[in-house]
DNA sequence: ACAGGCTCCTGCAGGC
DNA sequence: TGCCTGCAGGAGCCTG
């Protein structure tokens, strides 16, 4: 299930991969999934612009489409230099989502929701059996981080500021992780492994936690992304990059998937619980 | 306004 | 061996 690391993996691996490349052509599936905005309206706007970028917003991947070298658009400097006539191409992979950029010829898998074909021959595809992952269309330059997540980016966040996120709210700590709206890109496997290394019990209110703690808590989750990231994210069912390749992250997982097995700290058995809805992972003895 | 629960969807694991 | 049930969860929506 694709998290933060995960997406910024697969967000790097596109922009590699495709920064420069056009886009010819839009074929999409006839389900009302995935899709945001109306398909139809996606294969009309897409064709002829040129991805210009592909960066990561919260656990949306976004695609800067500028104007391509041939349109009206691309030879007024005005419009150039506001961004007018910009668009974003967001994709968010939900659980099951993935984009995998391949030759033509290669089998099309089941699931397979959106096809861009590329002027250098390549097609980057978006399969997602589950159909939570979502597409959509935005209009203008930089509307995305506030469109599509408010939330604060969990690596960026200071002291004080990751501090205030919580104190008004009387939900549990792992809640108050996975709600976008505060930090965005956070999901169940980072919010669980950040508690345990915090030392935190995930049902804990989240205006209970001490300034210690909560500072505990962003560092723990700062060290958690990073070190994943570096990883290439974790690798649970089908999760893969754009170039195929699987993470490696989940190697070190303390808490996570690990219910019943010892603590790699302490040596007591980890513990499985439904907390928010998910399932939640942590250690009775090295979580208070 | 906020919190919690339900819903969507498919693949897979486990039980009988 | 095969079928069937239940579980996995991000986020939008509904309710209290």
């Amino acid at each position: 299930m694709p998290e933060l690391p995960e997406v910024e993996t697969i967000a790097r691996g596109v922009d590699l991969l495709l920064r420069g490349d056009q886009i010819v052509h839009v074929r999409c599936s006839d389900k009302p999934e995935p899709f945001k905005t109306p398909p139809g309206e996606m294969a009309a706007a897409l064709p002829g612009r040129v991805i210009g970028s592909v960066h990561r917003v919260g656990k949306h991947i976004v695609f800067t489409l500028v104007a391509g070298p041939d349109s009206a658009a691309s030879h007024d400097v005005r419009r150039r230099e506001t961004g007018e006539g910009q668009v974003e191409w967001v994709v968010h992979l939900g659980m099951t989502g993935r984009l995998l950029v391949t030759a033509p010829e290669a089998p099309v898998p089941v699931h397979t929701h959106c096809i861009l074909s590329l002027a250098s021959g390549r097609e980057l595809r978006f399969v997602d059996p589950r159909r939570f992952g979502r597409l959509s269309l935005l209009h203008g330059a930089g509307t995305a981080p506030l469109f599509v997540s408010p939330g604060q980016e969990p690596l960026l966040a200071r002291p004080e500021e990751f501090r205030l996120l919580f104190h008004r709210h009387r939900t549990s700590i792992k809640a108050a992780l996975l709600n976008q709206k505060l930090l965005a890109g956070v999901g169940n496997i980072y919010a669980d492994e950040s508690l345990f290394r915090a030392g935190v019990r995930p049902r804990r209110a989240a205006c209970r936690l001490s300034r210690k703690e909560l500072e505990r808590l962003r560092q723990s989750l700062q060290q958690v992304l990073r070190r994943a990231i570096r990883m290439g994210g974790s690798s649970v069912s089908d999760y893969v990059d754009a170039t195929g390749e699987r993470g490696l992250f989940q190697i070190e997982h303390m808490v996570y998937g690990r219910t019943g097995k010892p603590c790699r700290v302490c040596g007591a058995p980890i513990r499985r619980i439904v907390v928010a809805g998910r399932g939640t992972h942590y250690c009775p003895h090295c979580q208070r």
